[in-house]
DNA sequence: ATGAAGATTGCCT
DNA sequence: GGCAATCTTCATG
């Protein structure tokens, strides 16, 4: 069954949580890939340091700032997107949840297909189930998602990209704990980030480094 | 116009 | 644990 709109039609905070369980797929030409949420972070608008909505609206958010129940992808770093659901927005704000992690439920060959880098060197080894969503990054490259899909709707079956319920809504509510996003200061009393207690597709958090500035080298 | 940082990941020592 | 890859976006001059 799809999600209905009112569903993400209510705080990110509230959607986060009730997101996890449910699946997200993505259908192309390649097939079909579905993964199974375990691991989200919510996002408000203008008063959220940490939001890419919290300096207004821009081209690249703008979707953010539009109707629930839309995918907002956005690039970074140069080769990575991430997928976000937008949830309802104050008015001139926004809101959204970045799916973090995922296990993937449909598609598995595909999905490994796309996160394993060609040429494939002699002794890699295949990539681990568990690691083919693990990350926010990782989701979107094993679904196929990149900025084609910004503004998608997810509540309409005519979409390529839908969000749908899943086995583990509400049947694994009991392993859900939350805690503050990592690297953000402010509004540390609200819990943003949502996952399953022990789940191996969970990603692990990994310090972000700052860059050292490009020197110039005579 | 120019530069710095980024809701990250893979591979190196 | 450290660092490179790679390019878009935003802020500043």
């Amino acid at each position: 069954m799809l999600i209905p709109r009112e569903f993400f039609a209510r705080p990110s905070v509230e959607v986060a949580p009730d997101l996890l369980g449910c699946v997200l797929e993505n259908e192309t030409a390649d097939g079909l890939v579905a993964v199974e949420l375990t691991e989200v972070e919510a996002y408000a608008g203008r008063s959220d340091p940490a939001s890419h909505a919290y300096r207004g609206k821009t081209r690249r958010n703008a979707v953010m700032f539009g109707p629930p129940g839309h995918a907002y992808v956005y690039f970074t770093y140069g080769m990575h997107f991430c997928v976000n659901m937008v949830c309802l927005g104050e008015k001139g704000s926004a809101s959204a949840v970045l799916l973090r992690a995922g296990a993937i439920i449909a598609g598995e060959d595909l999905a490994r297909a796309r996160r394993t880098r060609a040429p494939i060197p002699e002794g890699r080894a295949r990539i681990a189930s568990r690691d083919l969503a693990r990350g926010p990054a990782r989701l979107c490259q094993a679904l196929g998602i990149d900025r084609s899909l910004d503004g998608a709707d997810v509540c309409i079956p005519a979409s390529a990209l839908r969000m749908r319920t899943g086995a583990g809504n509400p049947a694994r509510s009991a392993e859900i704990v939350t805690g503050p996003r990592v690297g953000v200061s402010s509004a540390a009393e609200i819990p943003w980030r949502f996952w399953y207690e022990g789940d191996p597709t969970v990603s692990v958090y990994r310090p972000h480094v700052p860059r050292r500035p490009k020197l110039v080298t005579p």
